[in-house]
DNA sequence: TCATCATATCTACTTTTCTCGATATGTTAG
DNA sequence: CTAACATATCGAGAAAAGTAGATATGATGA
């Protein structure tokens, strides 16, 4: 499978799951330690530890080592990755919102050719 | 869970399967049919059909029927609310790609209070 | 050094998603 | 009506993701 499908599932994976956008959420508001994060969140630290793995590895997400503290925090450029690919994948272009041509056929090789 | 995750959740599953975004790709460049997507997709019909499910429900793809055909595409207001939800999920608001501030701590309650 | 704390990793189990063959549904052509 | 076709749904097995307890790691402080 091509390098772009792969980047992109991963990435999206960051917001796949519902404890993770929360999390995300969360971080919005600014960096934050995984202990502040696990406070607001009812699961398990070890299962808090695999949701920022998955968020990191999106690229969605950066941490921060500082002595035995590890800080959380949205990566901007991570997000504007994700928002380009979306743009990418769909060929809507970032802020093209026009509802007149919501769900038109889009330029290209026009409707398939199976005879219908 | 609350909607808004929920919703997130479902919307974004869209973008989490190659497969799913090879076919995205494909409708990006115009309204396509079942049979076309197949061509291009070395899957079998039944997995066809369950990635079009997923791919309906998250409101990113539309369904047209006519006649034993189905006809899907792109649906640009699905897409510009992924793109909404995205950008209120990180708190990164669209086409925002300034690298000077990538990764810093945001707005908000500043960091934990984890004695750190 | 030793105990404690914050976090990561390991292991095993559960749940969800993916996948396909078989079958059902609904449309069109004869 | 019947046959052929396009697509959806069903059922079951395989693969991946989510979950938590136990344990490991690595930093801090006594």
């Amino acid at each position: 499978m091509e390098d772009r499908y792969q980047e992109g599932s991963i990435v999206f994976k960051a917001f796949c799951n519902e404890y993770r956008l929360q999390i995300l959420e969360r971080l919005s508001t600014g960096e934050k330690c995984a202990c502040d994060l696990q406070e607001h969140l009812d699961i398990s630290q070890s299962t808090l530890s695999h949701h920022m793995k998955v968020l990191c590895a999106s690229g969605i997400v950066v941490a921060r080592q500082e002595g035995k503290w590890t800080h959380y925090s949205i990566n901007r450029a991570g997000v504007a990755r994700a928002q380009e690919l979306l743009a990418a994948f769909t060929g809507v272009r970032l802020g093209e919102v026009d509802p007149s041509v919501a769900s038109a056929p889009a330029r290209g090789d026009g409707p398939c050719g199976c005879s219908g």
